[in-house]
This record gives C-alpha cells, sequence and structure tokens, in this order.
DNA sequence: TATAAATAAGATAAATTTATCCGAAATAAA
DNA sequence: TTTATTTCGGATAAATTTATCTTATTTATA
C-alpha cells in the first residue's frame, strides 16, 4: 500500500507528536528505535518532513525533532503520505494507466474509485492527535 | 497498490479472457501490445499465472494463451491478485507491522480495516467475465 | 520425420527503493 | 571562543523490482 519510506515517516510523525505533548524533543536515534526502523534511512525521511513542514527540527545539542502543539491536532495523515509518496495512492489508476477517467476508464475504475475516495477520506480526516493520543493511552503501538 | 507486475497481470488476463470468448488464442506479443507493457515481463508473468491454473497456455504451433470459458465467469480478481503479489495488500498492516492485529493493533489499525476489507470484497466479487465484456464492448481500456 | 512456430526457463541487466556512511553546518553551554 | 552535540547533505552500497536476452522444449503440419 504505502513505501516503506512511508510507513516510517507516518510512525515517526506519531512518536514525535506523541513526545511532542510533553515539550520533549527527540533524537532519529530514539525515533529508530521505538519505530523499530533503520536510523539512517529514518533520518532522511525526516528530513522530507522538515522540508514538507510536517515536523520541526532543532539543530545542535539539545536539539532533536518536534512538532508544535497547536499543529498535531490540524495535521492529517494525507499530509505525511503526499510529502513521501505523492498521491499516487488515491489519485492514479489502479491498473496504471496514464488516462484513466470517466471518459476513458481502465476496467476496475468503478470499482476503484470506491474504494480510493474512501482512502482519501480517511487519510485527510485522521489527524495526528487522534494516532499519538492511543499511542500515549497504550491503546495502540508503533512496534511488536 | 498493485506492483506492475500485478498490473500487467490483471490486464492480461482481461484481454486473454475476452478473445477467449471468440476462441482465439493470443501471443505474449499480441497481449504486450495491445495492454502496452514490455513483452518479455509480461511473458515472465503469464508463466506465474499458468503455474496458478489462471490461464491456460498452449505450446507449439498455433499455441498461445485462452482461459477455459467456464472459467472466466468464476475467476475473481483476487486470484489473479494473488498469484502475482500475494495477499498482503489486504491482509497485511498498514503500518508494516508483523504483529498488528485487535488485541496489538497500530495506530491506524482500525481506520485501515475497513478500506482493506472492502478492497478485498471488491476483489473477491470482480469477475473476470464483467471485465472481459465491457472491454469487448468498448466501455472500458487496456490502455491509453 | 523434419520444420516452423510457439511457450518455458534461466541468466543477466537496468532501474528503483531501501539502507548506510561520512563530513559539513548549526547550536547550546562551558 | 571552544567544545560537545546534533541535524543536514551528498556519496555510496545493498536489495528488490522491473526488464531483456538467449536457449531449450513442445507441438502442429507438411
Amino acid at each position: 500500500m504505502f513505501s516503506k519510506a512511508c510507513e516510517y515517516g507516518i510512525k515517526a510523525a506519531i512518536f514525535i507528536a506523541s513526545n511532542s505533548f510533553e515539550n520533549r524533543r527527540v533524537s532519529p536515534k530514539e525515533i529508530s528505535e521505538e519505530i523499530d526502523s533503520p536510523q539512517a534511512f529514518t533520518a532522511k525521511i525526516l528530513q522530507a518532513l522538515v522540508k514538507n513542514n510536517i515536523v520541526k527540527s532543532v539543530r545542535g545539542a539539545y536539539g532533536g525533532f518536534e512538532i508544535d502543539k497547536d499543529k498535531i491536532a490540524t495535521t492529517k495523515l494525507a499530509q505525511i503520505v503526499y510529502a513521501i509518496d505523492g498521491d499516487g495512492i488515491y489519485k492514479g489508476c489502479g491498473l496504471g494507466l496514464h488516462t484513466c477517467d470517466e471518459n476513458h476508464p481502465c476496467p476496475v475504475h468503478d470499482k476503484f474509485k470506491v474504494i480510493r475516495d474512501e482512502l482519501q477520506d480517511m487519510l485527510g480526516n485522521t489527524s495526528l492527535e487522534q494516532l499519538a493520543l492511543d499511542i500515549k493511552s497504550g491503546v495502540s503501538f508503533l512496534k511488536v
């Protein structure tokens, strides 16, 4: 569904958010341990999230990654996915046709549209806050 | 969503089915031209479909690929996807956790479950026949 | 039985994704 | 201002997916 990079990015953002609730900055090392991902690769993905204004980084001693508290509720999964994987998952054709729309549909166009629209809605309506709160309260988990 | 291999596999199966309605066998060359895919790679995917008993191949002169007429209606998209990509798309965790279920859910488990279940239903209920008939009647298209 | 036509199978190559490494730049604190 | 700490950025490597090529095997027909 999503690329590995995107999976790591989503989990990293959730972990950063859950720590930012308590004003704790976290390092790539800490992040990759908590989400069970390769550290250097995760650091690269974090840079992408920074460039896309989803998380904030503070360089130097006592630095790390954080998310502004008021941004945690307004940031949606869709933004993270878009920053890393683009919008192909919920915009592109299910069979890879470059030109696929109502007027020139691929064989599964209608059937896929339902699912992709639902996916897009879900990503657009799910906030980092919901996900981070579930982590903090122990309802859900970022690794096994 | 699906791998390239799977996209090609689905389109190839639809094209073969639409020809099998008229008892016409088709070659990898013809298939790759009609679905706009690399020929040798497509041939490899066809082998996988043969091994999984989704299409039938006839070697030698006047050979080619076909699907038994009575199989066209009973073959579902799910079988093709499973043969090439496995069931990760609608069975695996959205964030890649190996252990992710009701008891130990990832942060997006519930939200993804809805979509994956719907995807699984769709793939399980969509027959090659429906898709092939739309191609034959010009309602949908396999390439631009 | 010989020949031509076709798929099967294995080796290899190219492209993309995933992952690692290392030096540069920035920052807080001593 | 120096030092320790930390992210940034570029180069590189490994793994996977996508794609190609070449040879073997099968089969219908002359």
